[in-house]
DNA sequence: TATGAATGAGATTTCATTCAT
DNA sequence: AATGAATGAAATCTCATTCAT
């Protein structure tokens, strides 16, 4: 399942060291994607040498579960606001503003993030499932305690609110990561929104979930 | 830009054959990543030779962009209903069902749609905007006529909702098409549930976007 | 087991071709080895692209057992001598001299057969074994003969004789095709031996065989 | 030459490590050829650090002449019995029964030194080279103790006897050590013989060399 | 002296593209 | 126009050897 991914001696170096090699990793994944990533470029934007890399992870694909798991420590990070103790409105908007704020500062981590959904990549899917049910399960709660709260109308479908907003989590970060789905946001919603598009869409999602009765 | 991708040799060949190429074509680059494509496989996929497929398309990227170009009928396919006479909600889940339909019948389709966001694709920008472009002045055209019919609350920004309704239903789709994210909605939604999904997520929506008062 | 090891495409090139290239693949893989062979220096030699030799064997094993199974051939004539009519002395002799030839015309096939039997290369078991168990078939069938025909000893075990004469002519060829095996036949038997080493060999074994009641 | 191959520090471990590493050595490189093996596989296998190698033999090839010096010292016990003042046909015997225990002892290191015989293996024809001439030499020497004792045919050459021998001990060490030639060997003798196959083999020369006049 | 991380040259293999037939 | 053999640039991965600790 998702196991060890790193060799003996990426456990032995210094720490920053290996953040500094998965950063790059991802990086060059995300800007090239899976397939069109040269190992030798991951190599120059960590700063070590080619055969490093291989003394890390035994072949490419390892190196992309390894990053891949590391995404898991950055998701528990954007969804720590949703677990304090804050109200459901607070919670949803502080997730969306995360998650744009985590496409700001890595879209090629995003990049990479969506390109583990298709097919050509299905062989990673063991790797990438339990990030998404974790996702799942957060967003299931908080729609729970949206309903409780009396946030979310009680007419409507929870699961299906938890689908709903963890879709337009994605295609918030997507429309921040990628070039093409930028210019589609602007399209949408008119150009220089910069960080309040994450802010009106969650409002507006949040206006229409709550019970007006 | 957008000109012409192929071959006069293409224009020439019959029209069955030509489909039955394109067709060939978005399988494998949706089975198997634009990168990860190979063109033998396309052509022993079409049944032609090889060589024949640079005799349609100088190149690989101008297969992609051939591709691409026949994606616009399909999505003017899949907003007909839309365009007919019906209200809203009709509309909408029509649209919905659509795109579900769609992906069940060519997930591969979806599949090279969905790469075409990723950064390593950007060189394709200018032949998917258009694409997306339309398909964003008919959400942002349904959206408005929401609002005039009733059916969308008034409160609601148009824009944020038509990228709202946009993204669900890209999620849907991408919900059916990938093998990962299927997984993930059963995760969310519950197993076999087939193509009711659909129905439930535009039935949860259009029920929130229902002014009430 | 011996299957199909080479590609349609070599199939379907010009015979003259197809042996070229195996002789030039033989040359290079005796010369330096299975595990020290270049596909490169094969193409070089046989004077195609590096690419070819690719399009011909799907890897480098598919291309040893291509050679090797092209040995199957050779081994059959250098037996012929021994299928004719001849008496059994004359036709030891002849199969002696048959072998000191090949390895004198390919050292190199000698050397790659004589890897064939060390462990590293014990993947290959299954291709060269046919070819072994033909050549102890052979060597059998002699050793009866000669048992009828009164030129082997009553008294000797058919089965000792042949494995005795097959382990002399691998050792001859051996002496023939390697450096090392030459100088040390040299330190046996005198240098400037040339060619007869063979007969000199051939006669004692066969002096020997003779029974003399 | 055959000088010094090792360094310094390897005459200052203790012995009993000095004949771990030989033998950790001669068993991979016999196990995976000279080309295949690896310096750090040998390194594991011998429980030293990879390091550490390195400064017992300046390189790979010193290590391999290292280990064949250590052959120089198990064949003079092969041939020991046949130094003490036993009959032909006892020492013959021994010989073939030592070479026999070799070999079920260290394949290995039979397939080491058969591997040298190989073209791609002439640079160390040096090493080896007074190995074989001090085997030739005591064939030689025995074979003409033979003639003595009447128990070689006078007829018989000498050097071809001598020859002979060599290459019936050397064959049954290969049919000892290898997978294949195992199989050979069954299929020959017929399996089951275990250690009887060189008997069988010893006695049915012994008894052609032997005069009957 | 011992360790094991680091290095980089080099090997197999892939595949878009070309071109003779 | 169609075919499929030929090409070679480029990518992953290996491993002997070095060297800082």
């Amino acid at each position: 399942m998702s196991g060890q991914h790193h060799t003996q001696t990426f456990d032995n170096i210094p720490a920053e060291k290996r953040v500094r090699i998965l950063r790059a990793a991802a990086f060059v994944l995300g800007r090239d994607g899976i397939g069109g990533a040269r190992m030798g470029d991951v190599a120059r934007e960590a700063g070590v040498s080619h055969g490093s890399i291989f003394s890390y992870f035994p072949t490419k694909d390892d190196m992309v579960r390894a990053v891949v798991e590391r995404g898991m420590a950055l998701q528990a990070e954007r969804f720590a606001p949703a677990d304090s103790g804050s109200r459901f409105d607070e919670a949803v908007l502080a997730v969306f503003r995360g998650a744009w704020e985590l496409a700001s500062a890595e879209p090629e981590l995003i990049s990479l993030w969506l390109s583990l959904s298709l097919a050509e990549n299905a062989r990673f899917a063991d790797a990438i499932l339990p990030l998404e049910k974790d996702a799942a399960d957060r967003w299931l709660a908080l729609a729970e305690r949206g309903k409780r709260e009396g946030s979310v109308a009680a007419a409507a479908d929870t699961r299906a609110v938890a689908y709903l907003l963890d879709a337009l989590a994605a295609q918030l970060m997507k429309s921040r990561a990628s070039a093409l789905e930028r210019r589609k946001l602007e399209h949408f919603i008119g150009a220089g929104l910069g960080g309040e598009a994450a802010a009106l869409i969650a409002d507006t999602i949040l206006g229409l979930l709550r019970s007006r009765d």
